[in-house]
DNA sequence: GTCTCGCCTGTAAACGATTACAAGAACGAT
DNA sequence: ATCGTTCTTGTAATCGTTTACAGGCGAGAC
C-alpha cells in the first residue's frame, strides 16, 4: 500500500488539488472545506512529499552544519547553540563530521549542490585557496565559524584567540606561574596557528619566555597523552596551557601517571570551556571561547543571508572568558 | 545568475536532456557523446539537483539517525560506527537530537515525512504505545536501537544489559567488593529499566544485598553529581555500579569531594564504556555494551530493509564485555 | 537490394507538490 | 434586472530530473 499523494486526498475529500494544497498551507478558505480536506487527511495519514515540495518552492528547510570531529565536545556545545537557533526558525539541522583534511571539507561543500540543504555552516580546520574558492562559488549560503581571510567575502564568526591567551597567562601570573608551557595542537591548522601566535604575543606582553612549546597530532585526547612525555622530559615549568580541553584531559592523565600533582605542582589551563571541562577531575580552568554565542551568531548570520544573499558580508568576533577551576591554584 | 540546469548543459552540448542524463548516471552511450556531455557540464560548471533527482527517483539517499542527548558520549561512538556503514553505502547521514520525552519521538517518526529520508534510526529513551504504533505506521524503514516489544515486529539492536550487570558485578565480587550501590538514570526509561533489573538479578546470583539504589534525574553528568550526597549519607558501601558513564563521572567528583578515594574506598564501574570512560580520572572501568557494534548492525539491518521491505524483522541482541581500568582495585 | 535486428538518441510523460490564472458564485449597488 | 466586485475554487503549468517508448540509422544476412 503506497502513501497517498495530495491527488489521492484530493480525490477523498472531493475537492482540487490545489484547494487541499490551500487549505494545508493555511491559505483562506472556507470552513467547510477546510473540514473535509483535514478529514480526508486525517482518514488517509496523508502526509506531504518534502521532496516534492521543495523542488516547487525552492527550499528544504535544511541546514547543514559540519565540523571536524563529533566526538569533540566543543562541537556539542556549538551543535546545541545552532539547533536551537535554526530550529527556532523552522529548519532542520543536518549534521554532518568533515573530518581533519581540507580536501574532504572542499568536497563538501561542492557536493553541497542545490538541493541537499539551504545553507552551510562550517567550522573548518584547516583552510586553503580551493575552501575559499569552493565556498565563494557554493551555490548556497555559506557561514564559516573559523577564520578566513577578510577578501574572501564570506560571512565569518570567529573566537579572540589572542585575546583567551591573554586571559589564561593573566591568570596564571596571577597565580604566580611565569614557566608556561604550552601543547598545541597541529600549527597548520586554523585554531592551531592562532594560538600559537596568541601564546607567544600573551608572554611577551608579561615579560615572559616559554617554557616549552609542543605540538600534538591533533585535538585529540590520545594526541594529549601523547604529546606528554616529550613535555614532561623537559623540567622546569609549572605550568602548562593546551590549545584545547581533549588536549588538557590527555595531558593530565600523564602528569598524573608521571606523579606530577595538578595544580600543586602543575597548572593546567584547557581552551573551549567544553562539557569536558567540568566533567575532567580536577576539572579544568578554560578558557571560554564562546562556542555556544558563535554557534549562535553564526546560525543567525546564516539565516539572515539566506533571507537576503545580497547582505555584505559580516565578520563577527566573539570575545573570551576564562572558567576557573581547580586545575590552577 | 541562477544555476544551470540539465537544461542549459543539454542546449549547451547540442544533444537532448535524456542522453545528458544517460551520461551522468552512467549509462551506455558513444564516447564522442560522453565527451561533449562532460565538457558542458565543467564548463556550465552544472551539479543535478538533488530534490529533482529524488523526486523522480523516491530516495533522498539521506539517513536520519535520531538521538536523545548529542552531549551524551555514548552516541558518539555509536553515531561514528553509524556514519561508516551508511557512508559506505553512499548515503549521508543526519543527526537529530530528540530530548528526551516520548512525545518528541513520536513527532519525530511521524514528521519523518516520506521525503525527509529513506530512513530511521532511532534510539529511543522511553517507549510507548504511541511510538510503537508511530514506527509501525512509518512511511519509511525505521530501526530501533534498543528494545521495543517484540509483537510491534520491527527491526531492532540492543544491548544485553542483564548480561553486562552482571559482568559489572562479577567483577567487583573478584575484586572482593560485595556492598554494592546502584545509581540508576531514570527507572521510567528503557535503558533504566533494564539496568535495575539486570542490577537486581546479579546480586541475586551472588547472593547479595543491594546496599543502595537511587535513580537520577536523567543521564547526565550533573544528574550524577546530584545523586551523590543521598548516596553518601548512606555509609557501608564499597562499591557503586552507575547506569552510564556521565552519571559514573559525576558521581566520582563527588566522592572526591566527600574524601573518599576511589578506588580505594569505592569501586566505580560505569556502563557504555565511551570516550569519556577513557579520559576520566581515575579512567573508569566501564560495562561495554557494545555502542559502536550495535550502531555498525542497526545500520546494516536498515540498510537491509530499504533494500527489501518485506524481510522478516530481525532481532539482533550484542554482547557486552567489561573494559576495566582503574576505578576499580 | 531489401529486410531485420541492434544500438543510439530524442521526445514526452511522469514524480508530487505549489501557484498563476481563469472561471464561477454570491452579493450589493445602481 | 443588470452590472461589477469580491471571494472561492478548479485547471493547468511548473520545478529539474529520470526513463519508457519510439524513431532513425547502420550493419549484417538473405
Amino acid at each position: 500500500m503506497s502513501r497517498p499523494t495530495i491527488a489521492g486526498v484530493a480525490r477523498a475529500a472531493g475537492v482540487s488539488v490545489a484547494s487541499v494544497s490551500r487549505v494545508l498551507n493555511g491559505l483562506p478558505a472556507t470552513e467547510e472545506m477546510v473540514e473535509r480536506v483535514q478529514r480526508a487527511v486525517e482518514q488517509l495519514g496523508y502526509v506531504p512529499d518534502a521532496r516534492a515540495r521543495s523542488l516547487k518552492v525552492g527550499r528544504t528547510f535544511q541546514l547543514t552544519l559540519a565540523v571536524a570531529d563529533v566526538g569533540n565536545p566543543v562541537y556539542v556545545t556549538m551543535m546545541r547553540a545552532v539547533e536551537e537557533v535554526v530550529s527556532a526558525a523552522g529548519y532542520r539541522l543536518v549534521v554532518t563530521a568533515t573530518g581533519p583534511d581540507v580536501v574532504d571539507e572542499v568536497a563538501l561543500v561542492r557536493g553541497m549542490a542545490r538541493g541537499y540543504a539551504d545553507g552551510l555552516l562550517i567550522s573548518p580546520l584547516r583552510v586553503d585557496e580551493d575552501l575559499v574558492k569552493s565556498i565563494r562559488e557554493c551555490e548556497v549560503p555559506v557561514v564559516v565559524a573559523g577564520n578566513v581571510p577578510a577578501k574572501a567575502g564570506v560571512d565569518t564568526v570567529r573566537a579572540n584567540s589572542p585575546k583567551g591567551m591573554l586571559l589564561a597567562v593573566d591568570h596564571l601570573a596571577y597565580c604566580g606561574r611565569t614557566r608556561i608551557a604550552f601543547v598545541n595542537g597541529p600549527a597548520d591548522t586554523v585554531p592551531g596557528a592562532a594560538r600559537a601566535k596568541g601564546f607567544g604575543d600573551a608572554l611577551k606582553t608579561h615579560g615572559l619566555e616559554a617554557v616549552a612549546v609542543t605540538e600534538a597530532a591533533d585535538f585529540t585526547f590520545a594526541a594529549g597523552r601523547a604529546a606528554a612525555p616529550e613535555l614532561v622530559k623537559q623540567a622546569g615549568f609549572d605550568a602548562v596551557i593546551c590549545a584545547n580541553d581533549l588536549l588538557a584531559v590527555g595531558l593530565m592523565h600523564e602528569l598524573a601517571a608521571a606523579g606530577l600533582d595538578v595544580p600543586g605542582d602543575v597548572a593546567v589551563v584547557g581552551m573551549d570551556d567544553s562539557e569536558l571541562a567540568e566533567q575532567s577531575f580536577p576539572p579544568l580552568t578554560s578558557v571560554n571561547l564562546g562556542s555556544a554565542e558563535r554557534g549562535r551568531r553564526a546560525a543567525e548570520l546564516l539565516l539572515a543571508r539566506i533571507d537576503d544573499n545580497d547582505r555584505t558580508p559580516r565578520r563577527i568576533v566573539v570575545q573570551p572568558s576564562l572558567s576557573i577551576r581547580r586545575s590552577t591554584p
